[in-house]
Formats: structure tokens, C-alpha cells, sequence
DNA sequence: TTTTGTTGATTGACCCGTCAATAAAAAATA
DNA sequence: TATTTTTTATTGACGGGTCAATCAACAAAA
């Protein structure tokens, strides 16, 4: 019984039970088939819809950015010190709906994925450039631009760390416990500054 | 023309074939037959010596495994102190044979795999927590187990994620730097100490 | 009647794993 | 030593399965 205006809710829900189906298997090895069903549609319409598979995972990735980017601009308009800004950008990372292991698997799938397809690589650096300035946004009213490009890099590089030992379920639990270790970090290095 | 002993032969060239088919492919995506062609050798043969494709990138997980535990253990030997330990260590992380992009993007796809079978899940699982262990180590000679125990964790998430951002080809291009800020934080950390 | 939504069925490609067959070396037997 | 037999090495061909993508067809709204 078509309705007229499926066009977008469909898109939503197939992007969805991608993200739940990546997540669920831990990998883009899910079929089109898989990701329909869980949308409660036929594969064809999939197809219909995003044309090929690429695009659809494609689609996905953007979506997850979308996501993240709004967060964290959200979490940015309510810092007000630049030590705020820094810490903000940190927790947005860790928050609920982005540390949540679907979110995460299908990141480290992507990441993957992307050494394929340079739309995908092209995509993931954006993200990967954002957070970095996102973070130095914070940082350069504390320390001289070139150390705060450093400290940034460690942030970051901490924070995809973080992510990775996340997916084995090894290591550090839960988003506090990951929270405190890149905060330990910063404070130490922005205290190192106090002293001197 | 069959030669007698041609076994541990055709098996090491052929995981020497999947890491550099994995390597360039980015991802575990690699056929039986592209495998045992760069090994020079039919698909029935890779087949027939390791069984399943499954057993066969296990095995090359292993070996991989095998060669950064040799290069640990061969580093931590000309250690003498505790904190040479704990940077002996972190070199190894980053030399030249295990940094490569070939051997990154294995590990990288691995831990993707890693989601789906449990044995490969294992694998890693034992990597993590000898790394940690190899970390702590040194850093018990240095501080309170507690404390040395979230600074070997931060250091090991740290190492992680310079090695996503390096598959990215993006952020940290050299391993000199990444050690660089693996040290930094690890000074800090440790120089901490000395000031109280 | 044109547009929008939807699907079942099908096609074509790809790939894992198996098997029968071949050939050379090694071992056993005469 | 000469022969047969067994073991080891190797591959081409193929069966069976999976899956992305297409298409014709149908239904309801505009």
C-alpha cells in the first residue's frame, strides 16, 4: 500500500538497520538483503534508493559524521574557557550514543573499508581533521600553536586508541574510565605550563 | 617437479603472500587465488596445506604475532633499566618492520575480523594484554602498581591509535615522530614523580 | 495516465573448497 | 641392482553457494 513521500523514511530506516546490522556482525560484510530486512523492506527497494551498495554504506558514513559534527557543536556552544572547549570535544567523543560498541564496530569497519574506497578515505579525513581542529580550537588560547598541534595529535590518537581496544572489549570498561585517562593526560600537560 | 620438503616452504611463502595481499588490498578482502598466486603456487595447493582460508589468515596472525613478540623480547633484553624497558618497548611498536603500511593495515583488518571469530578474537586479546604487561614491566620499577597500571593503559591506547592514524596516511607521518609522542607523554608522566 | 513505491524472480559474477589425475621422489621389495 | 609401491607435491576443472544488481510487473496516489 504506497504512501506517497516514503522517500526519506526509508533512506532513514535503511541507514539505521545498516548501522544496527554492521554493528550486530562487527563488519561491512553484512548483504543488502540483511540490511533491508531489518528495515522491512526488499533488497530491490535498497537498490532503489541508494543505487549501489557503496553508496549506501557511503551514505551510513556521512551520517555517523552528521551525527558527530552536530554533537559536538552542540557540546562546543555551551564551553565557555578554552579549557572547557578542549574538554568538551573529549566528552562528546565518549558520550553515550557515540562510545556504544554498534557505533564503534562500524567505525573500525569503515576504517577499513576506506583503505578501498577514497571516497570513504576522503571522508574519514575529514573527520580525522575536524577533531583536530576542533581540539586545537581549545588549545591554542592555552599554549603556543605549535605545541598545541602536538598535544592535539596525542589527543587524538589516544582517543582512536581508546575506540580500537573498545571493539576487543579489552582493556578500559566504560567511557569514564576512558575519559579520565585522556583528561589525566591534558591536565598534566596543561599543568606542566602553570608550574613554569 | 616435485622436491621432497617443500611444506614449511609453501607455507611461509604463502602467509608472506597474505600479509602483502592484505597489505595492499587494505582489508581481508583476498581471494584463495590471488593469495596463492603471489605465492606462486595453485589455490588447490594453499587449500590443501592449511585447509580453510580461515586457517590460513589465522596462521598468518600468528606469525605476525610471533615476529613483534621475537623483536619485544630482543629489545627488552638490552634494557637495563626501568624506564629503558618501557621505551625499549615503545620502539619496538614503531620500527621499522612492524610501522610498515603493509603490516598496519593487517593488523587493522584483523582486528575487524576479529569480531567474527573468536579464535583470531583471542589472538588479539593476547597481544593486548602482553603488550600491557611488557609496558608495566618497566613502569612498576617507576611507580605504585595503580598508577602504572592507567599510565601502561593510556601509553598502549596511545600506541593503537597512532597506528590507525598511520593507515590513514594521515595526522603523524613518521614513526619517529609517533615515538616522539608516545615519550612526551611518558616523560611527563614520569617526571611527575620526581617534582613531589 | 503519469508518477511514486514496492517486490519476486532472475541473472551473472565470484569464490571457497573438493576431487580426480599426474608426476616425481623415496621406500620397499624382489 | 632393478622393480614395484607408497608417499609427497601439485594442479585444472568443477560443484555449490552467495550475493549484488536488474527488470518486469503490480498497486496506489496524484
Amino acid at each position: 500500500m504506497p504512501k506517497v513521500g516514503m522517500e526519506p523514511l526509508r533512506r532513514k530506516a535503511l541507514i539505521d538497520a545498516t548501522i544496527s546490522a554492521i554493528g550486530e556482525r562487527g563488519s561491512l560484510d553484512v548483504t543488502m538483503s540483511e540490511i533491508a530486512g531489518r528495515a522491512g523492506v526488499s533488497s530491490a527497494l535498497a537498490h532503489h534508493y541508494f543505487g549501489a551498495k557503496d553508496e549506501l554504506l557511503l551514505a551510513t558514513m556521512r551520517y555517523i559524521l552528521a551525527e558527530l559534527t552536530a554533537d559536538t557543536l552542540r557540546a562546543l556552544g555551551s564551553a565557555s574557557t578554552p579549557r572547557e572547549r578542549v574538554s568538551a570535544v573529549v566528552a562528546v567523543n565518549f558520550s553515550d550514543i557515540q562510545f556504544q560498541p554498534e557505533t564503534i564496530a562500524a567505525w573500525l569497519a569503515f576504517y577499513v573499508e576506506a583503505q578501498k574506497s577514497s571516497s570513504l578515505r576522503r571522508l574519514l579525513r575529514v573527520y580525522a581533521r575536524r577533531l583536530h581542529s576542533n581540539l586545537m580550537s581549545g588549545l591554542t588560547g592555552i599554549m603556543p600553536r605549535a605545541e598545541a598541534d602536538r598535544v592535539a595529535e596525542a589527543t587524538a590518537a589516544m582517543i582512536d586508541g581508546l575506540y580500537i581496544r573498545r571493539a576487543l572489549k579489552d582493556g578500559v570498561p566504560d567511557a569514564a574510565t576512558a575519559i579520565a585517562l585522556v583528561e589525566d593526560y591534558l591536565e598534566i600537560k596543561l599543568g606542566e605550563r602553570h608550574k613554569q
